[in-house]
DNA sequence: TGTACATCAGTGAACGCGCGTTCACTGATGTAC
DNA sequence: TGTACATCAGTGAACGCGCGTTCACTGATGTAC
């Protein structure tokens, strides 16, 4: 559609903890009781939903996928729904502690949205299965308190980055409307990220990476906030 | 999430042409051919996905609402990826005149861009059943020829807004990367409105509309176009 | 330390249901002569 | 203008399948005494 972006960065390491994996895996002594399997089903729908998109999940394709009956799933979280919005859950969650990550020590306005920026685009693409599902409001119980708390936790490192842009920048900017300008954009990419690479490899102009448009964001939001006096 | 944002405009009104309605509407007198199937169905089809969800799509449902037998859409679309992928070709068909109508006759860039951005946004918001789907790739066939040109058609009409905004404000202006942040945006508002409406009643703060965040983001986004020196 | 018992986690068979697909069909339309 | 025939649009019965849900069950764990 827009035939001016590509991008190959290496993605970033997806993190599992120990339990999972070997719960997960097959290949490790079958007990009766699982290790832990309400983390291997998050993964299981994860897996799934970015092979299949979230219109191919089934609890019965990721009780198989986690080496469950397939009647195990409702125990831990009733229904679809349920381990649907688990999965969003971690998955807001999983941005939260990157946004985070990626944010604390930078003292610098412009320096410190282009790290959030960066950080979201890349934790959406590193977990497509999560970020397929956390604002699909018909599959997942938006209303759950987890996952509200968790967005939230994200929302708020974006807030207060927009609060330096705020002290550094402008002092009567409009935090909120500009921090939720800021995730629409990059939840935008995350969303247009397929259709740009897409048709990016049938033209010979030089490609710009998901990055570097991040980074023209970021400079024109910048510039943009400046007093107009 | 977003304790700042409320929104309550008169959706622009939804335009179906007449045979459409005949066609769709069960009252009219019972021909063994139908009017015009294809568009019933996607109209079926549009308000199945408002109400459910694009997972909650089925042929069989979509037949029932349009009054013929559930083998009927296999003729004109062959399976559910065709009769999906004409609707989303509809969407960015009806975005595309929807943007045209809104920027033809407006010679100020600032002004223009406004006037795509909130046509964009009240578009995706009057046909949710057609936006549902446009970005969902696992249920579209994102090749078909008619769905790639009439996306193209409507970033056309944006492309060249940022053409103007390129000529009027800042000569080096990206205008593909710039385009492409701006649809980013627009989309991602689209995405995040109902978080944004869903919590905006339980605060006392004076409320946004959506009109207002789009507003926000044309000054922003043209004050950040200018040239830095 | 050992035993009894409650609780929890996962099983597997059974059910009914809505789905997509197929196919021989029938009703309507259009065209050739 | 009328007839014959090909083509197209939609029907409805039949099929097999994967799904979610239920439920009596069994294996494992934890706790009281």
């Amino acid at each position: 559609m827009f035939p001016v972006v590509s991008f190959h960065w290496q993605v970033a390491t997806v993190k599992i903890d120990l339990d999972t994996v070997k719960s997960y895996d097959g290949e490790m002594q079958k007990t009766y009781h699982h290790g832990d399997l309400p983390a291997a089903l998050r993964t299981a729908t994860a897996e799934l939903v970015t092979e299949k998109g979230p219109s191919g999940f089934s609890l019965r394709e990721v009780a198989r996928r986690a080496g469950v009956s397939h009647a195990a799933p409702a125990h831990h979280f009733g229904d679809a729904e349920g381990l649907l919005t688990s999965v969003a859950t971690e998955g807001f969650s999983t941005l939260a502690d990157a946004l985070d990550a990626a944010s604390t020590g930078i003292t610098d306005a412009r320096e410190r949205l282009n790290a959030c920026g960066t950080t979201y685009v890349r934790t959406a693409l590193a977990y497509p299965g999560h970020f397929g599902v956390i604002f699909q409001s018909d599959l997942i119980n938006e209303d759950d308190d987890a996952c509200l708390l968790a967005s939230m936790r994200a929302y708020a490192v974006l807030q207060s980055t927009i609060e330096m842009v705020r002290d550094q920048v402008n002092p009567d900017l409009d935090v909120d409307a500009m921090a939720t300008l800021c995730w629409a954009t990059m939840q935008g990419l995350v969303v247009l990220a397929p259709k740009l690479s897409h048709v990016a490899e049938s033209t010979d102009t030089a490609l710009l990476t998901l990055d570097d448009l991040v980074a023209q964001f970021t400079d024109m939001f910048i510039a943009g906030c400046r007093p107009s006096s």
